[in-house]
DNA sequence: AAAATATGTCAATGGTACTGACGTATTTTG
DNA sequence: CAAAATACGTCAGTACCATTGACATATTTT
């Protein structure tokens, strides 16, 4: 009986005063989707879509990772990495070369072609990031650095501390001269 | 011809020495991809996706705004709105009601339902983001408002700011006494 | 020799988004 | 008042991204 009348309409805002830190959750829903917008145009202009940008970054960011290190990094499934991957392949961003050691690993890199992209898809996301940081002070990047850094899962953070942060000493895999 | 070769495979990684805030961008990647994974996991309870979320959060936020107005927030087409907002009506969380001055335009409101689910889905939120903040100082939250705020593009800016903060003074609705 | 691992693939499904086109009710404009 | 514009809804078709489940192959480990 209750449901069959129309359900009586809730005429006041939710705010902040609900105990809720709509603030920052909705800057984050906003922030994100204008953030990931300037890849999103390039990656349209070759037919591709968010997943493309994802692999072809971590490929280049962990040169040599197996199929199930970069599944790990990006918790999706083996058959939604697949298609995404093949095209990757065939259009020859990404190349496969069969493990040293294990075989049965393929192991990822980055062509020159696929690491032009990955650039050109870093870039503007690196210039946003860079202006929003003009008026910053000492000590505001590394104040959004941990905050971000603390919304990551925990378990999940030294995934991230192991990604290569500048060359300085640390020889990733031996550089055979690319370009 | 050098089409048909393989490509030479790239072996370094990229780095922040290459002129890129990969640190940011990354740490943009893995805070938002957790952050939306706890309403995730309520709204596939319901069979619901993130474009349920986003609609019953600014309903919930701009109660009575119309149809054009929610497309205008969202960034999104009538079409793709039009599924997910007519399930959420179907289900009792959101209701519509004849523009009183405009009878083309129809204004949306929560039911006490779609308030409810609205904040089952931002409370998760909002906690991360308190935990993620227990450390911080005086003037860190301002920094990383300030931050993400600075990601959007500058003509929505003042989108965000005209959403309401609290219910101190501005009467958004008359009170008819929901619950 | 058997079991486990790494990868690839096939089929089916679902959620989200898009473009384009068309219809209806209502309001505004000339 | 008639025409144009507006607000909304809907239909059809397409595309991307992700899922689960099942199965095959090559290789390594036990």
């Amino acid at each position: 009986m209750a449901d069959v009348a129309a359900a009586k309409p809730i005429r006041t805002a939710l705010t902040n005063d609900d105990g809720i830190d709509l603030t920052i959750i909705e800057l984050m829903f906003f922030a994100y989707r204008d953030f990931t917008s300037d890849p999103d145009k390039i990656l349209a202009e070759y037919g591709f879509g968010r997943a493309h940008h994802r692999i072809v970054h971590f490929v280049n960011r962990m040169p040599g990772l197996t199929v199930a290190e970069l599944l790990d990094v990006l918790k999706i499934t083996k058959q939604s990495l697949a298609r995404v991957l093949k095209q990757l392949i065939d259009t020859g961003h990404i190349v496969q070369i069969q493990g040293p050691r294990d075989r049965r690993q393929r192991e990822l890199y980055p062509t020159a072609k696929g690491r032009a992209l990955a650039l050109a898809l870093a870039r503007p996301q690196s210039r946003r990031i860079q202006d929003a940081l003009l008026e910053a002070v000492p000590g505001d990047r590394a104040t959004v650095e941990r905050f971000l850094k603390a919304l990551v899962n925990p378990e999940l953070r030294p995934q991230i501390d192991n990604l290569p942060a500048d060359r300085a000493g640390k020889i990733v895999g031996r550089d055979n001269g690319d370009e």
